[in-house]
DNA sequence: GACCAGGCACATC
DNA sequence: GATGTGCATGGT
């Protein structure tokens, strides 16, 4: 039996994190396009060398529209977004999901995103190379759907903190979170940026933190994040 | 030079 | 079902 959470931790930590660091204005991106892309670059890259990659695309001219990058050969994209690492990889990737976009809704986002929730998620989770944190990113920061992202950021503080049990799979993780928050797109919007911004800024500065709006540096001591 | 970063698919047991 | 491994760059 899993142990009941108090409603108003979750609310509480978010305005803590909020008043901490304010507004992280996510996700850093131009276009619904951009997001897509840059959530698969992402995939256990630092968002630093994701740059670098989304910046060769962009000189290049082809982050403008998914068939500018559908047209590019595979050597071609994996050259440009080598900086973002795995960029084999994440070139097919890229493929599958253009590939995707193309067979099923002739390239365009836009028809991709009158489709319901459930709907999508299911058919993004089809995309070879879409997990199930890129695809609820996609959801949240493209698609505006009220989806908790759960990254490793959020296990290692949650679990740290004992808010989530060490053996809880992603969708338990976000089940805690949904379950405890009003569905709100802006809060988990919020939310997951103000997380990834504290375990970012935090975790490389222990033991010595002295900045964890969490006020349990303590436990943060022990290498918490 | 080791370790880490806004994961995922696939092989093997 | 659980656990291990390959994929790769750039910063600390």
């Amino acid at each position: 039996m899993r142990k009941r959470i108090n409603r108003n931790v979750l609310l509480s930590i978010y305005k803590k994190l909020y008043k901490f660091y304010s507004s992280q204005k996510w996700w850093p991106a131009d276009t619904r396009f951009e997001v897509i892309v840059g959530a698969i670059l992402t995939q256990n890259t630092s968002w630093k060398n994701v740059e670098k990659a989304i910046k060769n695309l962009k000189k290049a001219n082809v982050l403008s529209s998914p068939y500018r990058i559908g047209r590019l050969k595979k050597g071609e994209l994996s050259r440009l977004i080598k900086p973002a690492g795995y960029y084999n990889v994440k070139a097919e990737r890229l493929k599958n999901f253009l590939t995707f976009l193309t067979a099923e809704y002739s390239g365009s986002l836009n028809k991709l995103s009158h489709q319901k929730t459930e709907k999508l998620r299911q058919e993004l989770l089809g995309v070879n190379g879409i997990g199930p944190e890129t695809c609820d990113s996609i959801l949240l920061y493209a698609f505006k759907r009220p989806v908790f992202v759960v990254d490793a950021y959020t296990k290692r503080i949650f679990e740290r903190h004992k808010i989530c049990n060490k053996d809880l799979d992603y969708h338990q993780i976000q089940k805690i979170f949904m379950d405890n928050l009003p569905r709100n797109y802006k809060l988990y919007n919020e939310y997951h940026a103000l997380i990834v911004r504290l375990g970012k800024e935090v975790c490389r500065k222990l033991p010595n933190c002295k900045i964890c709006p969490l006020g349990k540096r303590k436990v943060l001591a022990n290498r918490i994040l």
